[in-house]
RNA sequence: GCCUCGGUAGCUCAGUUGGAUAGAGCAACUGCCUUCUAAGCAGUAGGUCAUGGGUUCGAAUCCCGUCCGGGGUACCA
C-alpha cells in the first residue's frame, strides 16, 4: 500500500479517536511536504476544524501527537499553520526501494486472459500523400497510448484504419496517368508515398490553372469549380472505381501499393506498428447495409430526394446526412461498418480512437448513431482528441507545401544527433552499426519527447527554424541520465562490486536520497493516473523530474568513490532503480534508451 | 449566430480532487570538468496566472460576465 493510503486511514483513525467523528479516507489531503519544510508528507487540516472546534494549530498538533504516538512509521511531526508535516521512517523508505528495485514489473500491472481488451485506432492516414508532423503526433499518441492501456493491466489490439478510397486518390490517379509518363518509385528513386503526393499537389496545380482560365471566360468560381476538366475527369474516376471498372482499379492498386511501401518505411523508423488494418475499400459497403439496415428499422429516415438522414435533435445533436441522393457513402457510414467489423473480430471491451480534436463532433455522433443501432459498445467509445500542431506561420497546409514531412524531420533530427554525438566523442569503440543505432535513439527520443511531453489535448506549436533541442528538457537529456547511470553499473561490475537488495538500516540518508525515493514510489500511481487521463505526457513530465532529481544527487554524491560499502551498495540499488523506472517510462512513450551516448 | 476548447515569465510548456512564497526548459548573464559521462550542476534576472465580479479559512484551479484566439456547426474527410 502507497503511503497516501496509510497516513489516510491512520488519520481517519485518528479523527475517530479524538474527536469521535467519521470521515471519508479519501476526504483526507496528503501531500508532498514542500521542499523547505522539515518532513516527507503533510495533511491539510482545515477541513476537521469543525470537528475539533479548536484553531488549525491545535488540531493538527493534536492529531501528529496521536500519530506519532501510534504509528510505527510516523517518527516526528511539525505544525506551520494548519498544516501537519510528517517524519516518515528511514526504514520504510529503505524498504520501498527495495521492493521497487526487487520487482522488474514495478508499476505495472499484468495483464491476463480475462482483462479487458482495448482496442486504439490511430494514424489512419490517406493514401494520397506523404505522412507529416501532424500525423506523427497521432502516431506517437497512439503508440504510447497502447503502452499505457498496457502498463495498466488490458490487452491491446492496436488498428490502422486506412482512407484508401475517395476523390483524394482519385485526383493522384488521374494525374498520373495524364501527366506521369510512367514514372514510378524504381524508375524515379523516390519513396512510393512521396511520388503519389507530388502528384496530388500537381493535380492541384493544374485544377487551380483551370478554374483561372474558366473564370476569365465569365464563370463564376463555384462553376469553375465544379467544371474544370481535372475535376470532372477525377470524379469520373471514382464513379469507375466504384463501378469495379478493372482498368482503373488496376492503376488504383498499383498506386496504393506504393504508398503501402512507402508508409511501412516511416512506421517502421518511427517504431510503430499495428496489429490489424483495414481498409475503407473493404468497410464502406459493409457501413452502407448498416444504415440501409437502421432506416429498415426505423431509426433512420430516407428524403425526398434519396438521401438518408439521422435525426439526432432530440440528443441534442443535429440531423446527420448518412448516404447521399446518389446512394453514395460519406464519411460517417464508413466509420459505422468499420466499426462493426472490428466488434466481429474481437471481442472488444472499450475502443478508443485517436483521433484529432477538429473531429471532436463527428465522434460524438457515431457513439449516438452506433447506440441507435444496436451495439451496446457505441455509448463507451472513447475519442482520444488530441490537439493541432501548429506551425510558427500557423496550419500547414499540404498543398501549400507548408508540411513538415515525417521523413524529412526524421532524417534531419539524425543528423543532429550524429554531429552533436560526433563532436562530444563519447562513443569511441563502437561499430558503424552501433553508432547509427544510437544516434537514431538519440533523435527520435529529442522528437517522441518533445511531441509527447505537452498535453495532448492542447495545441502545440512546433517551431523547425529552432529545431528541437537535446537539452534542459529533452528526452536526450533523460536518455543521457539513463546512460551515466549505465556507465556507473557497468564499472561497478567491472570491479566486481555486486549489488545487495539487503539495504542496511544503519545508514544516514541525505535529503536528496530520501527525495529520490519518493519520487520512484510515485510511478505506479503515475502511470495509474496516465491511463486513466489517457496522457503521456503524465508520464513525461514525471521522468523528467526524477531524472532531474538524480543528476542533482550524481553531482552532490559519489556513487563508486564512497568508501563505506553499505552506503555503496545503497546508492548503487538506488540508481539502478531509477535506471529500470526511466528505461520503462520511456518505454511507455515508445523512446529507447541508449547504454552509451 | 450557436456549440466547444484554450489564454500562466520574451518564447515553449508544467501546475494533482481548491492549499503554504505559481514552477521547469529555451533565450540572456555568472560560476563549476586532475574526482563515477559538463547532452550535466549551481546561481542572477524575468509574473497584475487575459480581464471584471462572485463562492470561502484559502482560487491559476470552482461559478458568472467581458475581451482575444483555435476548432466545429457540409450530400469534404
Amino acid at each position: 500500500m502507497h503511503i497516501d493510503q496509510i497516513i489516510k486511514e491512520k488519520v481517519v483513525e485518528a479523527i475517530q479517536a479524538l474527536y469521535a467523528q467519521q470521515v471519508e479516507t479519501d476526504s483526507v489531503q496528503v501531500q508532498n511536504t514542500r521542499k523547505d519544510v522539515e518532513g516527507d508528507m503533510t495533511i491539510v487540516v482545515f477541513p476537521f476544524l469543525r470537528f475539533s472546534k479548536q484553531s488549525p494549530e491545535q488540531t493538527a498538533t493534536q492529531l501528529g501527537e496521536y500519530l506519532k504516538e501510534n504509528v510505527d512509521l510516523i517518527e516526528d511531526f511539525s505544525v506551520i499553520k494548519g498544516f501537519l508535516n510528517l517524519t516518515i521512517s528511514k526504514e520504510y523508505w529503505l524498504s520501498v526501494l527495495g521492493a521497487a528495485f526487487l520487482d522488474p514489473e514495478f508499476g505495472f500491472q499484468k495483464a491476463s486472459e480475462e482483462s479487458p481488451l482495448v482496442m486504439v485506432e490511430y494514424s489512419s492516414p490517406n493514401t494520397n500523400k506523404p505522412l507529416h508532423l501532424g500525423h506523427i503526433r497521432n502516431n506517437l499518441l497512439g503508440f504510447s497510448i497502447g503502452e499505457i492501456i498496457k502498463a495498466n493491466g488490458n490487452r491491446l489490439v492496436k488498428t490502422n484504419i486506412v482512407n484508401d478510397r475517395g476523390i483524394h486518390i482519385c485526383k493522384s490517379m488521374y494525374a498520373w496517368k495524364q501527366w506521369g509518363e510512367g514514372k514510378t518509385p524504381e524508375s524515379t528513386g523516390i519513396k512510393g508515398d512521396h511520388l503519389v503526393g507530388d502528384f496530388y499537389v500537381l493535380f492541384d496545380k493544374h485544377y487551380k490553372a483551370e478554374i483561372e482560365e474558366l473564370v476569365g471566360q465569365g464563370l463564376s468560381k463555384g462553376e469553375a469549380e465544379q467544371q474544370a476538366p481535372s475535376i470532372v475527369a477525377a470524379r469520373e474516376m471514382l464513379r469507375k472505381w466504384e463501378a469495379k471498372d478493372p482498368e482503373v482499379i488496376k492503376l488504383w492498386e498499383m498506386m496504393n501499393q506504393w504508398v503501402y511501401e512507402g508508409f511501412d518505411v516511416t512506421y517502421k523508423e518511427l517504431g510503430v506498428d499495428f496489429d490489424k488494418i483495414y481498409y475503407e475499400s473493404d468497410t464502406y459497403l459493409v457501413g452502407k447495409d448498416e444504415v440501409l439496415r437502421g432506416l429498415e428499422e426505423g431509426v433512420f429516415y430516407r428524403r425526398d430526394d434519396e438521401s438518408v438522414w439521422a435525426d439526432l435533435t432530440s440528443e441534442g445533436l443535429d440531423e446527420k446526412i448518412l448516404l447521399r441522393s446518389d446512394g453514395t457513402s460519406v464519411y460517417m457510414t464508413q466509420d459505422i461498418g468499420t466499426a462493426k467489423l472490428r466488434f466481429n473480430d474481437y471481442k472488444i471491451d472499450k475502443m478508443v480512437y485517436v483521433v484529432g480534436n477538429e473531429q471532436n463532433y463527428h465522434f460524438q455522433v457515431l457513439s449516438v448513431l452506433l447506440d441507435k443501432l444496436g451495439f451496446d459498445w457505441g455509448k463507451g467509445l472513447y475519442h482520444f482528441s488530441y490537439g493541432m500542431v501548429e506551425l510558427p506561420h500557423g496550419k500547414m497546409k499540404s498543398r501549400e507545401g507548408t508540411v513538415v514531412d515525417a521523413d524529412d524531420l526524421m532524417a534531419e533530427m539524425i543528423e543532429v544527433a550524429r554531429k552533436t554525438s560526433e563532436e562530444l566523442g563519447k562513443l569511441e569503440g563502437y561499430t558503424e552499426a552501433e553508432l547509427a543505432e544510437t544516434y537514431k535513439t538519440i533523435a527520435l527520443g529529442a522528437l517522441k519527447y518533445f511531441m509527447l511531453k505537452v498535453d495532448p489535448k492542447k495545441n502545440m506549436l512546433f517551431n523547425p527554424e529552432e529545431s528541437i533541442d537535446f537539452n534542459g528538457n529533452t528526452g536526450p537529456f533523460i536518455q543521457y541520465t539513463y546512460a551515466r547511470i549505465r556507465s556507473v553499473i557497468r564499472k561497478a561490475n567491472d570491479n566486481g562490486i555486486e549489488l545487495s537488495e539487503k539495504l542496511s538500516e544503519q545508514i544516514a540518508l541525505s535529503d536528496k536520497e530520501k527525495e529520490l525515493i519518493k519520487s520512484l514510489s510515485l510511478f505506479p500511481s503515475v502511470v495509474k493516473e496516465a491511463g486513466d487521463t489517457y496522457s503521456p505526457a503524465v508520464i513525461a513530465n514525471y521522468i523528467y523530474a526524477l531524472v532531474k532529481e538524480f543528476n542533482q544527487f550524481y553531482h552532490d554524491h559519489s556513487i563508486l568513490g564512497e568508501q563505506d560499502d553499505a552506503v555503496r551498495n545503497f546508492r548503487l540499488v538506488l540508481s539502478k532503480a531509477i535506471a529500470n523506472t526511466v528505461q520503462k517510462g520511456m518505454s511507455l512513450l515508445g523512446i529507447k534508451v541508449p547504454e552509451r551516448m
